[in-house]
Formats: structure tokens, sequence, C-alpha cells
RNA sequence: GGAAAGGUAGCUCAGCUGGUUAGAGCACGGCACUCAUAAUGCCGGGGUCGAGGGUUCGAGUCCCUCCCUUUCCA
């Protein structure tokens, strides 16, 4: 078999918010892929970068009060510490905020230019004049042309679905400011997608999509291909266009020339061939992995612009569904968003990775994550059938003299299981890794069947017979072996694990079952993973933990002096009471209705003793709106209103709330 | 609104181009075993395959209508 030349990325992450499982499960799917492809013996290079340029990264920057270069440094190194928890084997994680990036979209930019296919033309968007800046569709909120839902964003109404231009917007309002925008025009530079129309078309038709994909693209073909807006007016967080002072490249144009920054970046580092990777003709592969949302962009412009900049196209675009939790699609107010970190503080890795392999099939289908389920099917197939096999057998390995019998008693069943070893790869390779798992949980039954058959403990009663019971967890550990070289590329940790106890080169090669292990001396069996507790499963949607608080009984407790950025952490707001409940079954909380000005939230705070609902409804409030949304007995409190307390110490009873003076805005931001 | 995907045992899912009594894992019940992280093995109960029509000798599998869920709309 001649060694593939591979070359693999995942999409870039947001540097705006932390990594959460939708972005794991796509990491681990690729993941896979790529261990196994090295297993194979390919030559498999696997990339990624931090997505850091656009509007909402200016906008979180300034709001945090740092640079964006601040914002997005630190968001890459949290990314890829979440990434490395995952076991994620980058071999390079780059930044498209990089000298290699700016170099390339320039460089796709000039040809595109060169080839005649980037227009100019005026566009009429909303501006806040406040801001200084056109505002993106995702930045205005106004009430539906529509249906006439209020507070909609300025794309798309969530009520009724309708599409529309921000222009279009009832009563609009900029999110950045809280002003009404004005329209106003303004030079945009063009992609003109319809030219590759037929290059299009011919390298669909040359390459697997899913069908679900294929499906969509003709859609977008019947539709007509439109320009693409490549550009965006100052202040904008990106690269300056080289001909067009204070214009940017759309972040969604020096995104994907991400993957070609971070490659340059190791091929500078490696010696690499770029142009055996990138250009056209290449004879390497290259292989994206992405989320359904992001199709267009990969399918359409992203080959489009390659082609025509005289670079090569993908081998393959492989996209898979969403992730949700519970059967609902993730949300921070339920607690359902579960972000990486928060399952790594509870779980092991492979536990995970498992489990989205086990449901990571060729379709578009959105992928759940059952809390109960995920318990159940880990403990049962990774810990009860296969490590089972192992921990089972390695008693009768030790009485036996501790090492491996010279042969195997049951030839046949292990070629049996070596057998599959073909049908499994196809299916990996395929990126049918659902089947994968069942196969090869299909054998894990049927080594321990044979196991349940041989009886090794009944021999190993007879000091006479221990060689025999020796032989027989031989040949299960072998069993055992050829199973984990299979789910190598999924169980990394516990593969790792496994290989010290059977050899360090017991999963190298997926070919290396051929062979099998014999005549070993076998360390102490370790322990290779454990079950999960349901109850700490449960945890991952409950209440994130509360920051541990200074000791309650420390009079006036002299908290440690922080900096600046400490408190910059806290989005402080003034907020207005819309609406304010006594709560049926508690005599301290209030149920609040704060207006944010850009959104609204329910917050429930203890002070019920101290005011009357009626007294605070239109009055203001301070709240602290980035505190993690909190599970109560009654509901969700997506805040926190500040209040001074006497306490028990301070003599005086009953909590004072903490108002704005006049003049004051739902939303404005306190500091 | 337009389009797409999906609705199969309590749960998570397989069921290819229509063909014998609809499958798996988990959960549940019984039995066996005790080597193993209360693991494993054997047996079993459990589904009008979203609803209603139609095509066919025969439909979970094709067609139509409807209901529900999810997603996409640059």
């Amino acid at each position: 078999m001649s060694t593939r030349r591979i070359l693999v990325t995942s999409a870039l992450p947001y540097a705006n918010g932390p990594l959460h499982l939708g972005h794991v499960i796509e990491a681990v799917q690729t993941d896979i892929w790529c261990r196994f492809q090295r297993m194979r013996g390919n030559d498999c290079i696997y990339v990624c970068a931090e997505d850091c340029h656009g509007t909402p990264i200016m906008i979180r920057a300034r709001q945090d009060g740092i640079e964006p270069e601040a914002l997005i440094r630190a968001s890459a190194l949290e990314h890829q510490r979440d990434y490395a928890g995952f076991a994620i084997a980058f071999d390079h994680f780059h930044s498209t905020h990089s000298e290699e990036n700016r170099h390339y979209s320039y460089e796709l930019y000039e040809a595109l230019k060169k080839r005649g296919v980037i227009t100019r033309r005026s566009v009429r968007q909303l501006y806040d004049e406040q801001a200084g800046m056109f505002l993106p569709d995702r930045f205005v909120r106004g009430t539906c042309p529509r249906c006439g839902t209020p507070d909609q964003y300025g794309d798309s109404c969530e009520k009724c679905g309708a599409t529309y231009s921000p222009a279009d917007l009832k009563d609009a309002v900029s999110t950045v400011t809280g002003t009404t925008p004005v329209l106003r025009d303004s030079d945009h530079l063009f992609f003109k997608l319809g030219e590759f129309e037929g290059d299009l078309r011919e390298w669909l038709a040359s390459h697997g999509l899913q069908p679900a994909v294929r499906a969509k693209l003709d859609e977008w073909f019947e539709a007509g291909l439109k320009d693409w807006d490549i550009s965006r007016d100052a202040p904008y967080f990106g690269f300056e266009i080289p001909d067009a002072p204070g214009k940017y490249f759309y972040v969604w144009f020096d995104a994907p020339v991400g993957y070609i920054g971070s490659f340059a970046a190791l091929a500078a580092k490696r010696g690499l061939d770029f142009d055996a990777y990138w250009k056209a003709g290449a004879t390497t592969e290259l292989h994206h992995f992405i989320g359904k949302d992001i199709s267009y962009f990969h399918t359409l412009f992203w080959p489009a612009v390659l082609h025509g900049a005289g670079y090569r196209r993908p081998t393959g675009v492989h996209v898979h569904g969403f992730l949700t939790v519970e059967g609902q699609k993730m949300s921070k107010s339920r607690g359902t968003n579960i972000t990486a970190r928060q399952y790594l503080d509870l779980l092991p890795a492979d536990h995970l990775r498992y489990y989205f392999a086990a449901k990571l099939g060729i379709g578009l289908d959105d992928i759940d994550l059952n809390l109960e389920d995920f318990a159940a099917r880990v403990n049962s197939d990774v810990v009860g059938k296969l490590v089972n096999i192992a921990s089972r057998c390695a008693p009768f390995i030790e009485k036996a003299g501790g090492s491996l019998g010279a042969q195997l008693p049951d030839p046949a069943l292990y070629a049996q299981f070596t057998a599959a070893a073909g049908p499994i790869a196809a299916l990996i390779e395929a990126r049918d890794y659902a089947s994968a798992m069942r196969e090869i949980m299909l054998l894990a039954d049927r080594a321990n069947q044979y196991v349940d058959q041989q009886k090794p403990w009944v021999m190993a009663k007879d000091p006479a017979r221990f060689v025999e019971a020796g032989a027989v967890a031989t040949q299960a550990i072998n069993l055992f072996r050829v199973l984990m070289t299979y789910l190598s590329p999924v169980l990394p940790g516990i593969a790792a694990r496994a290989a010290e106890w059977l050899g360090t080169d017991a999963f190298a090669r997926w070919d290396g079952v051929q062979t099998p292990l014999l005549a070993r001396p076998l360390g102490k069996y370790p322990q290779l993973a454990s079950r999960v507790d349901p109850a700490v499963v449960k945890q991952l949607v409950a209440t994130p933990p509360v920051a541990a608080t200074a000791s309650p009984d420390s009079p006036n407790p002299g908290k440690p002096v922080i900096s600046i950025d400490d408190f910059t952490r806290l989005d402080l707001r003034a907020a207005k009471v819309l609406e304010a409940t006594r709560v049926e079954g508690s005599d301290k909380l209030l149920q609040l209705r704060l207006d944010l000005g850009s959104e609204q939230r329910n917050v429930f705070s203890g002070i019920s003793a101290s005011y009357r609902p009626e007294d605070l409804v239109g009055r203001y409030v301070v709240m602290i709106a980035n505190l993690a949304p909190r599970k109560m007995r009654f509901g969700v409190s997506e805040g926190m209103v500040l209040c001074a307390s006497g306490g028990k110490d301070g003599g005086t009873d009953g909590v004072f709330l903490l108002s704005a003076d006049a003049g004051v805005t739902p939303g404005m931001r306190i500091s």
C-alpha cells in the first residue's frame, strides 16, 4: 500500500468564547480519523488555528477593556488547553491573526483580482453614528417586519423564521450603543462566485460528498450563486485590504485561509513542501471536517476561492450534525451548554470520545448526548465488555508465571478477530464510526463468551493446570489487544495505559494485529478505565460550581487585593425592573424580569423581606450580567442583583438595593 | 415563508435497491457462574415501525395527505 499524504483540518474555534462540547465532537471526529490514518502508515497532518477576526471580537475586547490581541491570545491558550484535555493531537495550532495568514490572504486576493473576479459596488447598511461603525446583522435588534415580534436579530426572526435585511427591521436599535442606527452607503468588494459555477459543479461531481450535502448544494445552485461580499469597513479587527484603505477582509474570507497559514507555519518548522499540499495539481489529499452550519463556506466559497487563485481544492469536506444535550440544543439558560472544561473537570476524555464515536455516522443528523445513555453505554461497552476481557484474565497470567503463553490455543478465533481489520478500517476511513464501534463490540462479546466457555478459573484451582489457564488468558488478552488496536484512535488514554502493560508497540500499527503477542512478560495489570458515576454525569448539566467565596465567618472579610483585570471580568450593568413577583414556596425570593437593553433576564433575588414587588417595577438596579446562570428550584436565575447588607455582624437587618442616578438607560455598563 | 433531515421496543440507535415470525446495545425479569472494576454467560417479556390513505401477490422499506421534532436559508 502506497503511503498517502493527507492534510486534515477541523473548523477553527472562534476567539470569543470557551470551547464547548460542540467543538469537541468535531475535534474528536477529526482526531480519530487522523490517528487512524497514522496507524495505517499514512502521512497525516492535522492543523487547526484560532479564528481571531471580526466585529464580535472587536466589541468583546472593547467591553473587556483590553486589546483584541490580548483577547485572542488568552482565548487561543484556553482553547489549546481544552483540546489537549481531549487528547486532540494537532500537528500545529496557529492563529488567523498571524503573518502567515496575512500573507496568504493577500496572495489569494491578488490572484483573484488579477483574474478579474473581484468587483466593487456600493452597499447600503445600518450605521451606528455614536460608535462610528457599520453594524453586522447580529448587532442590530428590532421588531420583525413580518410578524411583529420585538427584540429580534437583524437577519432573521426567531419566532416566525422570516429572513430579511436589518434595514427592514422596525424600531431597529444598535446593541453596541443602544442608539438608533441610520442607513449609510459604502463601497464593498465582492467575489464573483457565479463565475465558478462550472468549476464547482465539476469539482463536486468528482468528489464523494455526503448525499445530504450534495442535495443542499443542488438547492443552492438552483437558487443561483450570488456575489460574496468579502470586505468590511473600519473599524474592524482583521487585515486591511492592500489596495482599499479603510477596508478589511471579512472574517470569513481570511478564516479558511487559516488552514493554509497554519500549514505554512508548520511547513516552515518541518521543512515541508508547501506547493505539494496547496498548489493546483497537488497529489496530496486535503480534508476538512466541519459542522453543517458552515457547509456553504466550505463547499462553495472556499473551493471557488482556491480554484480561482490557482490553489488546489479539497479532496473531501466532511460535514457532521450538531450536538444536542438531553435532546435539546445547547442552551446557556437551560444549563445544557456544557463547556469542554466543565466536562474535563468531572470525567475522563476517553469516555466521551467513545460515546461520540459510537454515535457518529456519515449523516448530518444531530447527535444527542443523553446523559443516562452516556453513562450506561460507556460503563457497559468500554469497562464491562472491553476492559473486562483484560482484567478478568490478568490474574491467570500471573499464576502461570507472569508471561503470555508461547502459542494461541484457538488460532481460528484469533483469525476471526484479525479478519475484521479490513472491514473496520473501511468503516473508519468512511467516517462511519458508529458502525465500526458496533462491529468491535460484537467481537468483544465473542471474547467474553470464549472466556466463559473455557472457564479458566476452574483450571486455576488446580496448580497442575495453571499453564492451561494461562493459555486461555493468552488467547483472551490477544483478542483484547486486537480490539484495543482498533479502538486506540478512539481511546488514546486507555490505549496508552494498556501499552504500558502489553508493550509500547502493542497498538502502534493497524496491521500489527497480524502477529499475536506471545511469550512476552507482562507487568502488573493496571486499571485501564473506570466506570463513570451517573450522579457525576448528571452534574454536567447541574449548576456550574459557584466560585468559592471568602470564609463567611471572618469579620469584614479582608478579601485579597485584585487587579483592574479581575474587576473588568465582571460585566456590571444597569438594569430596569420590568416585573417583580413573589415566588410561591419561598419566603426569601422575588422573581425579577430585568431589561438589559439588548435583552431581558430572569433573575431571582433574595430581597423579599425588604422589598415589595410592586415598589420595584420601573426602578433601576445594578446587576452582574455575566454571572453563570444558576438553576434554582423555581427556575433559572440569569444573573444577580447587587445589594448592600449589614449581615448579622453589622448589626443592621435587611438588604439595600443599589441603584443608579437619573439618566441611566437599561444595559449601561458600570465601571 | 422556502427547503432538507428525522419520527422503529422504557432509553440510544441498526434496518441496503420492497419479500420468510422487525433487529442490536442498555434498562427490565429469570437462571448460571464467581476469573474480573456487582463484571460475564444463557434464556425471556416488551414494538398496531408518528397518523391516515394508496400502489403491490407482498411495505418499516415506494407514492400522497396530515401531525410532531430538528436543521439550513449565503
